[in-house]
DNA sequence: GCTGAGCCCTGAAGCCGGGTGAGAGTCAAG
DNA sequence: CTTGACTCTCACCCGGCTTCAGGGCTCAGC
């Protein structure tokens, strides 16, 4: 009945309360175009029934979902739900990030005397230990690398394997776009062919601990290399980590030890490479 | 000491994990800039002492603090504090706006009977209200009408004046670039000289109520739009909004009354345009 | 028929915070 | 001298639009 009602980009404009601009944009990206296009004068003729259309769309883009999640909504209704609860999603991790960074930056306000970092030399003897490799890339290393250890730490329980010592993870001090490395922890016992396993690297290494949020963790590094420079050193093989209190949930008390082996000056590089 | 210890930006970015790309455009927005530039090649050669300035933007960056208050942080130490609680207040607005998002969008998954609205045509009397004028960005008309009614509650108080009747705002139906309107309430008594008051528009209207959430305030307007055209009227005048249980803070609760004054097929316009 | 106002069109460029790639120059080791 | 790793600049890419320049269409008034 109203469907020989047409309207002109600016009326519908008016009445769906978005930008001619933006109504442009979205023909141009087909998310809404218009019922009909004047074939000599190129003018856009939208229809009232896009309405609703335009309104759902604004809706959305209002909430950040982004235009093309709502075309899937819109050419299929069926997977709507779908879409939705997957943005939910989105939303939340975003608020869960936002307050997570809110602490963060309170710890930047009230921290006064956070740099002081006591970097300590010592001898790592050889052990062997149950490991887990990963590929993983840079950017992801941190959560990359509580999976691995979460995976790790099913391995153990599926072979009955009693953990002796802390988690952690050894990977190359230069870090690539994919880190390749592996994360470990000590087992009681050690059977060829029972579970992986992998030597972790020895020697002389500088040493320190870092407490709290992993989000700080590279002014302990700085303060590892700032130490390595004033011994005239250099790296002498994979970084190793060890993380204590990892499975308690309050992140104040999560400790990592950061050991860098190093090779002094006047010697040999390690053997082996 | 270590003033003569340089790095190259490959072994720079190594330290202070910011990639070589980012390092250079951190450069190009001078927010850090090595220390030095060989002239006759144009490499850049950082120093130790930037780690710690390379860091901080680091952490700031992963924070969400744009590298422009990181800037004016690095730039004047002093300010740091005032910088970093303005992006606390940042990121906790960002937070409430998930919230609200995720309640929105909760309303759109659960919302099936959404979009039925009665409009029905009544008659407006003119009335004098207490007034207060706004000019806003369309996009900002909400939060803003919301704020003119809030001056307008203290107006009120300071003058002594009993409200009759529902808070309200009334602008063109065309939403420009700017909108100009006013809040308004009823009032028990109008003195001339003691409060800007205002007549509200009067004649033939339709009308019809919207409940819940302002985001879905559109759908409203779209279902008095859709009677307009089937009377095949037009506007006739700035239309009228009527908000109840303002005040509280149940965002279910809050109502808002519609009224756009229209021209009747055969009609002469309203008088006075 | 002409003029001007107010619509409309297209295509290109700009915004942020970088990422990516081409093509060329530099440096140290063998 | 060559090789390979490193560096440089310049320019273009992303999303989700907005804005601008340069034009065409339509209608009312004269």
């Amino acid at each position: 009945m109203t469907e020989r009602r047409e309207l002109m980009i600016g009326d519908f404009a008016r009445r769906s309360r978005l930008p001619i601009s933006t109504l442009r944009y979205y023909d141009r990206i087909r998310l809404l175009s218009p019922a009909l296009v004047d074939p000599t004068t190129g003018y856009r003729r939208y229809t009232l029934e896009q309405l609703p259309a335009a309104t759902l769309i604004a809706r959305l883009r209002a909430l950040g979902v982004p235009p093309a999640s709502i075309a899937r909504i819109l050419t299929d209704r069926s997977t709507a739900a779908t879409v939705l609860l997957h943005e939910r999603q989105r939303i939340e991790t975003q608020i869960e990030a936002g307050r997570r960074r809110l602490r963060q930056l309170d710890e930047l306000l009230t921290d006064d005397a956070q740099s002081t970092y006591d970097v300590d030399i010592v001898t790592l003897h050889p052990r062997e230990v149950a490991a887990l490799p990963f590929l993983l890339p840079a950017a992801e290393l941190e959560p990359g690398v509580t999976r691995t250890i979460a995976r790790l730490r099913s391995a153990l329980r599926h072979g009955g394997h009693r953990r002796t010592g802390p988690w952690g993870a050894t990977f190359p001090v230069d870090l690539a776009d994919n880190v390749s490395g592996f994360a470990f922890a000590p087992v009681d016992r050690i059977e060829p062919g029972d579970l992986d396993t992998a030597p972790l690297p020895a020697g002389r290494a500088l040493t320190t601990i870092h407490r709290g949020s992993p989000a700080t963790l590279p002014l302990a590094y700085h303060a590892v290399f700032a130490s390595l420079d004033q011994r005239g050193a250099c790296p002498g093989g994979p970084v190793l980590e060890e993380y204590t209190n990892l499975d308690n949930p309050n992140e104040s008390t999560f400790t990592v030890r950061i050991c860098l082996p190093i090779n002094e000056p006047g010697e040999h590089p390690a053997p082996g490479h």
